[in-house]
DNA sequence: TTGTACGCGTTATCAT
DNA sequence: ATGATAACGCGTACAA
C-alpha cells in the first residue's frame, strides 16, 4: 500500500513550509499566501494528487463535512426516497452523507451513534426517532452535537422534526371509506411510541368519535412490517365478532400484511374488504391490489431535514420547531364502495 | 460541547502512564501490563466512561473497523437485502458498515471513495461493479485497497467478487416458458455494462440459438428501473410485428415496468403476456400479478461478500476468485400457459 | 508574507 | 512492568 502523499510532500516540491500549503490550498486562509506562491502550491499539488487527510484534519478542526443519517431500517421501502432527498441538497453543498441502519435496535443504535460521533460527523439526520426515553439521541443532545429528527419525533431531546400531517391522513383516510358506505372500520395500529403511528391511532380514535354510526376497531400490529400486518388481521379475523369492512394500516407494509392475511382466507379486496395505507412507497400502486394510502412526500421531508441541518450547523444553534408536511389521500383498487 | 475524556485523564486518574492506559485497554498488549494496574485502569477508564477516539487511533494504527459499501441505487430493493447481509456477519465481529449511495454517477462514485478512503475504511464492499473502465474500482486497487464486488462483477480491477448464476437462471426462466407452450419470447435487457444483466443477455440468446423453434427478440432497457422498463415494453407493442407471447425483464424493476406498459395497453398478465423478472426482490410476490422470478439469494450474498473481505484483511492478501451463488426459479401468477 | 512550534488523541518504540 | 518520547497529518497562534 503506496504511502499518502501528504502536506510535507507539497511544501517539499513546492519549496516552502507545509503551513504554508495549508493556508494556500484552505480557501479561508488563501489571502494570506501571495498570488504567485498559491499558483506554485497548487501546481504541486496537482502534480503530487494531494488530498487533504480529512481524519487528521478533523483531528484538529473538529469538523469533517459529513453527516450521519441513522435508518432503523433499510427494509422499509420509505426509507430511501427520505435518503435521497437529504443526498440531494448535502452532494451539491459538499457533504457527504454516511448511513447506518439500525435494524431497530437500541444497542445497534448506540453503536452507530458513537461510531458515527468518533468520526467527527458535523450533525445527525435521525429517522429513529421513538417517543419515550431514547439513550443515544439523549447523549447526542447532551454532547451538544447538532441533529435532525425527520419522519418521527423524538419524546426527550429538543430537536427540530421534519414529519408529516398523519392526523389530517387519517382523517382523510376515514372519510373516504365512509363515503364508500363503510360503518364497521379496523385500525391495524403501529407501535404507540413512534410518532407517526400514535398520531394515526389517535387521530383514528377522534374521527371515530365524530361519527357515532360508525363502529370501530383498533388492533396493535406491533410492528411496521408485513409480518405484522398479517398476523394483526389474521387474530382479527379469528375472533368471532362480524368482521370490518374496511382496515386501515399504520403503513403501507402493515397494509400489505392485512391484505396477503385476507387472500389467504380467501377474502378479496376491495369486495369484501377494503384496505387503506400510509406513506404511499414505492410499489404502492404496483401491488396486487394496488394500494389506495395516504400519500407521504418522502423525498421532501428528507430535503427539509437536511436544510434545517445544514442551516443549524452553519448558524451554530438550532431551534427546535417541527415542520409538518402535508399529505394526501390517493385512491386506488384496494378501496371500495362496501355493501353493495 | 463538553470535552471529550482522554486517555490521558484516565491515566491521571489511575495514577499511570497514559502509555500503561492504552496497554491495558487494547486486547492484544494486556499482557505486558500487570493485572492489578490493569484492573486499576479499567476501574478509571470505568468511572470516566472513557472511550477510545477511534479518529486519533486510525491516524496512528491506518485501521479503523470500518467497512465502506458503496451502493449504485437504493432505491432498487435488491440492495436493502444485501445490506442487511453484510451487517449481519459485520456487527459481531465489530465492524461498523458506512453506507455510500452514488446514485450511478461516476463523479459520485468517486468521491464517495474519496471520502471513505480518508476515513480509513479498512474495506470496500462495492455493488456499483461495472464492466468498463471504472476510475473508482481501479484507483483504490492501484492503492491498494481491499474490496470485494458484490452482485456485479468489476471489468478492471481483479478482485474478488461474489454474484449469482445468471447464466443457469436465464435458462431456467426459458425452459419455464418453453413448457407453458410460449415460442415468441422477448428479452428486455438491461445494460451491457453490468455483469449480470450482460450474462442474462447472452444466456438468452444462448438459449434461444438451441431452441430452433422459438422465436426471441431482445430489446435494450437501457436501465434497470420501471420507467425503462416501461419505455422497453411500449416501444416493442409500438412495433407493428407480432407481439411476443412472453417477457422476460432484466431484473424485476424491469419486468414490472413491463406489466405496467401492458396493463396501460389494455393487455392481461399472464393472460395475454407472460412476464418473468429476475432477482425475486421483496414484494416481488405482491404484485399484480405476483412475479414469476428467478430468486437470488441477496443476503446471502451479502454475508459472503463480507466474509470475503474480513479473511482478506486478516490475512492480509486477497485472492480474486468469483464466487456464484446458486439461484432457482421461482413461479407465481404472472405467467401462464400459451395461447390457451 | 512566510516559518516555527505546538496540539489534536492515540499507539509504537525505546529506555528504564 | 512501566515511563518517556516520537510519530501519525494537519491547522493555527505566534514569531519573524
Amino acid at each position: 500500500m503506496p504511502r499518502r502523499v501528504t502536506i510535507d510532500d507539497v511544501a517539499r516540491l513546492a519549496g516552502v513550509h507545509k503551513a504554508t500549503v495549508s493556508r494556500a490550498l484552505n480557501e479561508a486562509t488563501r489571502s494570506q499566501v501571495r498570488a504567485a506562491t498559491v499558483e506554485r502550491v497548487r501546481a504541486a499539488a496537482d502534480e503530487l494528487g494531494y488530498v487533504p487527510d480529512v481524519v487528521a484534519r478533523g483531528l484538529r478542526t473538529k469538523t469533517s463535512m459529513t453527516i450521519g443519517v441513522i435508518i432503523p431500517d433499510l427494509m422499509n421501502p420509505i426509507f430511501p426516497p427520505i435518503v435521497r432527498g437529504i443526498e440531494h441538497v448535502l452532494q451539491p453543498r459538499g457533504y457527504t452523507a454516511l448511513l447506518a441502519n439500525t435494524d431497530g435496535r437500541d444497542a445497534v443504535e448506540l453503536a452507530a451513534f458513537e461510531s458515527l460521533v468518533q468520526r467527527r460527523v458535523d450533525g445527525f439526520i435521525v429517522a429513529t426517532g421513538r417517543l419515550g426515553a431514547q439513550p443515544a439521541v439523549e447523549r447526542a443532545h447532551r454532547d451538544g452535537v447538532f441533529a435532525v429528527m425527520v419522519n418521527r419525533e423524538a419524546g426527550s431531546a429538543p430537536y427540530p422534526v421534519v414529519t408529516n400531517d398523519s392526523e389530517s391522513g387519517m382523517a382523510a383516510a376515514v372519510q373516504h371509506l365512509v363515503d364508500l358506505g363503510h360503518r364497521r372500520i379496523a385500525h391495524l395500529a403501529g407501535p404507540r411510541d413512534f410518532s407517526t403511528t400514535r398520531a394515526r391511532a389517535d387521530a383514528f380514535a377522534a374521527a371515530a368519535r365524530e361519527l357515532p354510526g360508525v363502529r370501530t376497531r383498533v388492533v396493535d400490529a406491533g410492528a411496521l412490517t408485513t409480518e405484522a400486518g398479517q398476523r394483526a388481521m389474521d387474530e382479527l379475523l379469528a375472533r368471532g365478532a362480524r368482521r370490518p369492512t374496511a382496515i386501515i394500516g399504520g403503513n403501507d407494509l402493515v397494509a400489505l400484511g392485512a391484505i396477503r392475511s385476507l387472500h389467504a382466507h380467501g377474502l378479496r379486496v376491495p369486495e369484501d374488504v377494503s384496505v387503506v395505507g400510509f406513506n404511499d412507497m414505492p410499489f404502492a400502486a404496483d401491488f396486487s391490489p394496488s394500494l389506495t394510502t395516504v400519500r407521504v412526500p418522502l423525498r421532501e421531508m428528507g430535503m427539509e431535514s437536511a436544510r434545517l441541518l445544514l442551516a443549524a450547523i452553519e448558524m451554530r444553534q438550532l431551534d427546535a420547531r417541527t415542520i409538518r408536511i402535508p399529505v394526501s389521500l390517493v385512491v386506488r383498487d384496494s378501496t371500495g364502495p362496501c355493501c353493495e
